[in-house]
DNA sequence: CCAGTACTTAGGTTG
DNA sequence: TAAGTACTGG
């Protein structure tokens, strides 16, 4: 085989045993990917049809990656008929395929964590509970542990452990949430992230023939990144795999940092029990590090007590040692970073590319962006506020998710006003009401007020009207027009797009989202266009995709002369020549969160030994002696995981501080040298001055004349705040009438009469 | 209904 | 600090 040449001997072994249950711990930078590629090539050139394998990976970059890649061997054509993605993605169009089987509809939505917390949110508020006690995050949390491990909300609620645990939490009403949330999801047409999960298990263990039938497509499966599968997971591939046990799994125990999410180190045990014939293969040389990197990096690893023994090596060159810096404050950290990048920029790296700067928690960039843009250099920060999560996306994307699923709540709440067509709070918690009356979907409810009366007046039901004939014309044209005209005439039929062009005069954040709902636009033509078959692109199949896409995905190759910064969690797979590790503090990382158990310490060092591992030449660590946390001064520590790297491989740089420097000591608050933890905050907040505003406000409200002379359609007016405009419409009676006024500079506004105190200038 | 303001509170990582 | 919510005056 070509490729021998290109692998050392275990991984020779590792790529050429295709048969039987296969565990390999890879060790950080040894090839993984490699060698995970070249065992599917062989497989298929051992006359392996691709239809039968099944490769999961981590994330959907991996999947197109390693699909490249393979296609470069094999071809392309052959590649693609491979089943390669996420677990997500994968289960999703299985569960798409066979939904009828679930009780739920083909085209169901996925929500996301968003779209998710805001249902249980309403929840506890119909179920008059305190959200202080029910945070909507924390019992999302929960409902999300429990769907990992496969409890339905029945089997929750009839567990008395897990009983005893809410009720000691002082949470007995979790069991009841749970179930309404679940009830709400299927009435809405919709899954959340864990239910892909959880139901693809429900659709494998329930239906024989269709377990069958996936266990005879899928004769040979992988898994890459093994030790961050949770429990659902897990089951999924041991059903799979029942019959013909061609499993092969791939992972590192040093490196399993999602546990917060459900991952399961026990299930590299569960595979020893499961297939005890398994053949075990270590991966441990790195080709990635230069020596003084691994090694430091082992003597990180050194310190835990969970793990698998193994022996990471290397031939590369010593290399440089791993710096330390620490600066006064967390400002003065990003301007010694990004001066730090400057100068090896100049000395001896070629591109940006090869920086990335690494933190715990994604607050920690804007001290490193400000410092990065003054010195003009490039660079992008991965994760955070994803594009797919901006507000301005999310509500076009809620327009296509009602135009495919119109039982879809959180998608029809979010877009039944916007813009504004005066449907208003209390008609939509009406709609509500009778919803749950009924116990249909709004959308059947406003789509039917004759069998489902709400309490509307009949001015909003002929709004409400509109609105639903609109999304049911939208609706009617999903196969007829590809997925880019169907996206752009909803945009521009819904008024989003008036509205955004209205107000891009405002500002730079106007202008920018109105420059997001283009790209996106655009993306949707790619889309359609970048498949490289004929076949008919329906803004359904669009969504389908757009559900799990994350920002990572939409990466193009021709920008990619920057320095990276993200999350350690996310640089996980990635490899950069020069690395900066940076708020290097006790509480920060390890974060104060996690100092109660060894287990949740130990994860938090095997995340620090992830980010030391994806330096390939130079490694610096810093950290700050004093940091801002919720808009106070805190005193810093220099982490514990500093002192537990093996001192050797260590170099402590002295920074030049600008002592005699012509900067004064006391020029900025930020600046200011740290002082031992008293450090208040600097200015005292102002007097309230509620109190001096009262007096002298006691007149009566004073009458305005607007209410005595009628306000007609067509009449140019003009308000106090918004200028001249002109009526377009008019509603409401007495105190209630309102007029709906088009200001050349502010756009259509609503306005109630009584308070606009408006003037007449022409009828 | 709109917009400005006062108040509260944030634990963190992701498909 | 910053974002999100609740309140209030017009």
């Amino acid at each position: 085989m070509s490729y021998l040449n290109e692998l050392n001997e275990s991984q020779i072994v590792a790529v050429e045993n295709i048969y039987g249950a296969t565990m390999v711990i890879a060790g950080a930078g040894s090839g993984k990917t490699r060698v995970l590629t070249y065992r599917i090539a062989y497989m298929m050139e051992q006359g392996i049809d691709p239809f039968n394998i099944l490769a999961l990976t981590f994330t959907n970059k991996a999947a197109r990656e390693m699909t490249e890649r393979i296609g470069q061997i094999v071809g392309a054509s052959e590649a693609k008929n491979i089943t390669m993605g996420t677990f997500h993605s994968v289960f999703s169009k299985i569960l798409r395929f066979n939904a009828d089987r679930i009780g739920f509809p083909n085209n169901f939505t996925i929500y996301d964590t968003q779209d998710s917390k805001s249902v249980i949110k309403d929840i506890i508020k119909e179920f008059n509970l305190d959200d202080k006690t029910y945070k909507p995050s924390s019992v999302f949390g929960r409902i999300s542990a429990a769907k990992n491990n496969l409890l339905s909300p029945e089997a929750y609620a009839m567990n008395p452990e897990i009983m005893l645990e809410d009720k000691q939490s002082r949470r007995p009403e979790m069991a009841r949430i749970y179930q309404a949330y679940a009830n709400r999801c299927q009435k809405s047409g919709a899954m959340d992230f864990d239910d892909l999960l959880y139901f693809t298990n429900i659709l494998l263990s329930e239906f024989p023939d269709v377990l069958s039938y996936y266990q005879q497509k899928f004769k040979y499966i992988m898994v890459d990144e093994y030790q961050d599968t949770n429990y659902a997971q897990y089951l999924i591939v041991k059903k799979l795999a029942a019959v013909y046990e061609n499993i092969c799994v791939v992972g590192d125990d040093a490196q399993s940092i999602y546990s917060f999410r459900g991952a399961n180190i026990e299930n590299i045990l569960n595979f020893r029990k499961d297939y005890p014939d398994f053949k075990l293969y270590k991966l441990e040389q790195n080709y990635r590090s230069s020596k003084n990197i691994v090694e430091a990096a082992n003597s990180i690893i050194k310190k835990n007590k969970d793990q698998i023994t193994k022996n990471v090596w290397t031939d590369n060159t010593d290399g440089s040692k791993i710096k330390v810096i620490r600066t006064l404050t967390d400002n003065e950290e990003g301007r010694t970073i990004a001066n730090r990048i400057f100068d090896v920029k100049q000395s001896e790296a070629k591109t940006f590319n090869e920086f990335a700067i690494l933190y715990r928690t994604n607050k920690q960039s804007r001290s490193f962006e400000e410092a990065l843009r003054k010195l003009n250099i490039p660079y992008k920060i991965y994760g955070g506020l994803s594009f797919y999560q901006r507000k301005e996306i999310k509500d076009l994307l809620a327009y296509f998710r009602l135009t495919a699923n119109h039982n879809d709540e959180e998608a029809l709440k979010r877009v039944i006003n916007y813009p504004k067509r005066a449907i208003g709070k209390t008609s939509i918690e009406n709609i509500i009401i009778a919803a749950n009356k009924y116990n249909v979907s709004m959308w059947d409810v406003i789509s039917d007020f004759a069998t489902y009366p709400a309490d509307i007046n009949n001015g909003t039901k002929q709004k409400i009207y509109d609105f639903v004939t609109m999304i049911k014309s939208f609706a009617a044209q999903l196969n007829k027009l590809n997925a880019f005209e169907l996206a752009d005439t909803i945009a521009k039929s819904s008024g989003i797009m008036r509205e955004m062009v209205a107000e891009k005069d405002k500002g730079i954040e106007e202008v920018e989202r109105l420059q997001n709902v283009e790209e996106l636009l655009a993306g949707i033509q790619e889309f359609v266009r970048g498949s490289d078959s004929d076949d008919f692109k329906s803004l359904s199949d669009f969504m389908i995709e757009v559900a799990l896409l994350t920002d990572a995905d939409q990466e193009k190759p021709e920008d990619r002369n920057h320095v990276s910064m993200m999350t350690i969690h996310a640089s996980k797979g990635l490899e950069f020549p020069h690395v900066f590790i940076v708020g290097m503090e006790e509480n920060l990382f390890p974060s104060q969160m996690v100092l109660n158990t060894r287990s949740e310490l130990e994860e938090e060092r095997r995340l620090f030994y992830v980010a030391v591992t994806r330096a390939m030449k130079t490694c610096t660590l810093s950290y700050a002696g004093s940091r801002f946390i919720h808009g106070q001064l805190n005193s810093c520590e220099q982490s514990r995981f500093v002192d537990e790297i093996d001192s050797q491989y260590l170099y402590f740089e002295t920074p030049n501080r600008n002592v005699g420097g012509g900067r004064s000591l006391m020029g900025r608050d930020s600046e200011r040298p740290f002082t031992g933890g008293l450090n208040k905050p600097m200015s005292a907040p102002p007097p309230n001055l509620k109190s001096l505003k009262d007096i002298g406000n006691s007149s009566e409200d004073s009458k305005n004349n607007g209410t005595n002379v009628e306000i007609k359609v067509g009449y140019n007016v003009e308000h106090d705040r918004f200028g001249k405009g002109k009526v377009t419409k008019m509603e409401g009676t007495g105190a209630d009438k309102k007029a709906t006024i088009f200001f050349p500079h502010h756009g259509s506004k609503t306005v109630i009469l009584r308070f606009a105190n408006l003037k007449i200038l022409e009828e």
